[in-house]
DNA sequence: TTGAAAGCGTTACCAC
DNA sequence: GTGGTAACGCTTTCAA
């Protein structure tokens, strides 16, 4: 087991070589005898030789480590988005450090050093606050914003337009005669919550300036967005229908509802967002705005490991369209 | 941005002390006088010095890279174990790197492979295949295996009674009067499915051998699992209670089912097995086998850590006992 | 075509 | 208590 690691100079002496040969040919680089190139690749995989990547990066080169830091690995979409980023990496060489924030900036701080003293080349992060670009300066590595966007700053972006993703949703409630929405979102401001209320609030003026003036947006967090519900029913009424913030919300104000013996979307219509895999195994099958996360995975892996690779990227924002996804909850 | 990194020597040189000094002032080793060594931190934080882990790494000292081998970190019961190891590793200063093998053995070696040249410190590993032992040999790092047991071997591994998991599940089916069960997982020889194969045996033959004579496998995959549902029925008929590997399975063959205008549980009972946090949400909701997976996470990323620090373990099986979580659908 | 030697940032041994 | 130096495994000039 512990047995000592095989080194390229193991490979040299066996063979009578000197180290820099075999480097170069184990590289294909520089002048090399073919003959002894095979020789010595012959060598290595019989010694069961693999190269040692930490002593490679000490010499300046990429350690192959891509820094990826999210509120929540377990949620459905950073899941997806990860998975994603998991199969672009590999195609590329490179591996992915995951950092788990919980949407908590100490934790991010803490997430973004960690990363870089361990000489990641580069960081995919979906920041827990993405109105003060200044507080990107602590990333020394190249990095790409992945699901967020920030007003000012010129970063590397991938994200959704969420105020489409918003109107969709909302329209779609309009369209299907409701007139009394309420909205569900978190407490963050980021890019996804400013832009889904945006969407929303579009929807409605584009409908009447009265129903703008109703407009209503709850704060709530996806465990309490039930009992932020029942708070707001009690004092304001009952809606007639809920965009929520994403899917998780929405399973949650559905829970909520039928709790109360009413009808989804009879009573009151529901629609999610980010379209998780079991949205259609629930009951009622939700209604949901559809991003492609693996696109989003993918895409910001491929923008990063370009300026690993010393790319100077042109094009900075690599924005998605979503879709509705109409089923049957509202 | 890319301004060259602070060095130890940097904050040597603006001292005007040897970096050996500097080294042990900062690690709080060997003789340093008190103030020396106040000056050294202060100065280190002014130049924004941060250590080079890679640089350490290569010194033989530990990197904390622990690499996680899976299935898929999309698959809510995988996504659970790596949020609980993710949790555990960072407080022990540790960093997860990520691979998915889609339960393909031959990616499993390549991550393998890859992984250790990458210099991880050890590997979290959920093998695609359980019953040679002998393949391990490549692992050149601690290693705990995760969620699979090996016959042979004496590895160090965290897992579950699947046994008393299939036995759970196929005795609350027959206590509820079902007769007809047939269980359907995949096709993969791991532990996961002997197990749960057995302990739906077990149930069978303890309630009669006839019973346990009729006892049916149906081997598929959780996208087919519909479709090799409905073949079996169109060939052998309709059973009264299906015991699913895993609540996708489930899932889809609910689906199925309702497709086929069958009700559940009234004509078709179902359980499933890993209870992920979309069984309630579900209808009906899911009666399900429930697993801890964070504590899989936590112990396994724990016992890794002592065991990369030189730990020799004494106790090398953690076993969970998993328990039935009735709801609905069965 | 091949080899010697320097250097990447850090630690550790050994003098001073 | 402090500093010089070798060493970790590898790549990269620069000579030979």
């Amino acid at each position: 087991m512990a047995m000592t690691r095989v080194t390229i100079k193991d490979v040299a002496v066996s063979l009578g070589l000197s180290v820099s040969t075999v480097s170069r040919a184990l590289n294909d680089k520089g002048d090399v005898d073919p003959k002894t190139r095979k020789k010595v690749k012959e060598k290595a995989v019989e010694l069961g030789y693999f190269p040692n990547m930490v002593a490679k990066a000490l010499k300046g080169k990429v350690l192959g480590l891509l820094g990826v830091v999210i509120d929540d690995n377990a949620n459905p979409f950073y899941a997806e988005v990860v998975k994603g980023m998991e199969r672009q990496a590999r195609k590329y060489g490179f591996h992915l450090l995951l950092v788990n924030t919980s949407a908590d900036y100490e934790e991010q701080v803490f997430a973004v050093d960690f990363l870089q003293s361990k000489g990641v080349d580069g960081i995919l992060i979906a920041p827990v606050d993405d109105t003060k670009p200044y507080e990107m300066e602590a990333l020394r590595v190249p990095f790409v914003v992945v699901g967020r966007h920030f007003e000012e700053g010129d970063f590397v972006e991938v994200y959704n337009d969420e105020v489409l993703g918003g109107y969709l949703a909302t329209k779609h409630l309009l369209d299907g005669g409701r007139r009394n929405i309420v909205t569900i979102q978190p407490a963050m401001n980021i890019y996804p919550t400013r832009g889904r209320s945006e969407g929303y609030r579009k929807a409605l003026i584009e409908f009447s300036a009265e129903l703008y003036n109703q407009s209503r947006e709850l704060k709530s967090s996806p465990e309490q967005a039930g009992n932020s519900l029942k708070e707001y029913i009690k004092t304001q009424g009952l809606p007639d229908a809920i965009f929520a913030y994403n899917d998780m919300y929405a399973l949650e104000v559905i829970t909520c509802l039928k709790g109360r013996k009413l009808r989804v979307p009879e009573d009151v219509a529901v629609v999610g967002y980010d379209d998780i895999p079991y949205s259609v195994y629930v009951h009622p099958a939700l209604t949901s705005v559809a991003l492609d996360k693996e696109w989003m995975g993918r895409t910001s892996v491929e923008l990063l490991v370009r300026m690993v690779q010393g790319e100077e990227l042109k094009k900075k924002k690599y924005i998605q369209k979503p879709v509705l996804r109409v089923r049957d909850s509202g």
